[in-house]
DNA sequence: GGGGTTGGTTGAAAATTGCAACCGACTCTT
DNA sequence: AAGAGTCGGTTGCAATTTTCAACCAACCCC
């Protein structure tokens, strides 16, 4: 568990989403609050920090801005696949927070259809078919590294 | 909107650890990298910042301080149980940017100890004790709070 | 005693964020 | 047709955070 300092895709992901609002703004456009004013009212965030970090994800291409009417000219902003795909970071970080911040006490759940509990999301060994405790994951260069250079 | 904001799970799981370096620091924690002078090598980060970050974290519950040898003494940051149940989220994170960043070749791949294998994320019904199938999973307002909600 | 390592602290500059005011395009009311 | 309101911003400035370099104290080894 020790060879990668330098090629990291949680560096990378933290680049793009990691400051202290996009996650946030992120969770309003799951929860189907898509408009600049919305999202403002709702987070309470700066007009143009707002402003800055939906152009900046639009440029990533994790958020698209869409016209939801014509008379006055107004968009929305949406969540393409790339943004949707961020889901299971924003449900991991939900879980964490309702265990060890709410009490356990969870505001929304999300549960087993069959069995109406909880689910949580566990790491998994798929070869031995059973889940994996933190402690006993390591890591190694995968087929994307190809830079030995600039440390993170 | 306000006050869903404030009993959000994702709003407190962030105003924890939602800034631009603490994600990283528990990363280099989760890999093995322990120690101060070396995660300040290892991630660039100013040394007071550091120094903030983790007291936060130990404040937290997030990590413990512990001494790794007596006489220089000197000490080095662990995952709490805590801190270690935040493997999902990095998990997530790292398998978003494997895809989305590094075109779909992950950088580094996170692997079974015991069997070198691969590892993913799989949604895991606590009650049944088993996986679920996504499809299978719903939501719903849990104990927390009740509003209309999200479908993350 | 000199030099090196570890784990910090301090203080000032630079960058980022928060805040309030303003703006343009449009609509709705009177 | 004037005036007020909404939405989605932009601008400028003050306040907060982050960065960077210097310094420090304890301890080790030579």
């Amino acid at each position: 568990m020790r060879d990668d300092t330098l090629d990291c895709s949680i560096q990378r992901t933290l680049d793009i989403i990691g400051d202290r609002w996009t996650l946030l703004i992120l969770r309003d456009l799951f929860r189907g609050v898509r408009r600049f004013s919305k999202i403002q009212a709702d987070l309470g965030i700066a007009k143009n920090l707002l402003a800055d970090r939906l152009s900046a994800l639009v440029e990533a291409e994790i958020v698209e801005k869409v016209a939801y009417q014509e008379r006055p000219l107004r968009h929305e902003y949406r969540l393409t696949a790339k943004g949707r795909a961020l889901s299971p970071a924003l449900v991991a970080l939900m879980r964490w927070g309702d265990i060890w911040c709410s009490g356990g006490l969870a505001p929304t759940e999300l549960v087993h259809d069959r069995c109406g509990t909880r689910v949580e999301l566990q790491p998994w060994c798929t070869t031995c078919n059973e889940p994996v405790d933190p402690l006993g994951i390591g890591s190694r260069p995968g087929p994307g590294r190809n830079r030995e250079d600039v440390d993170v």
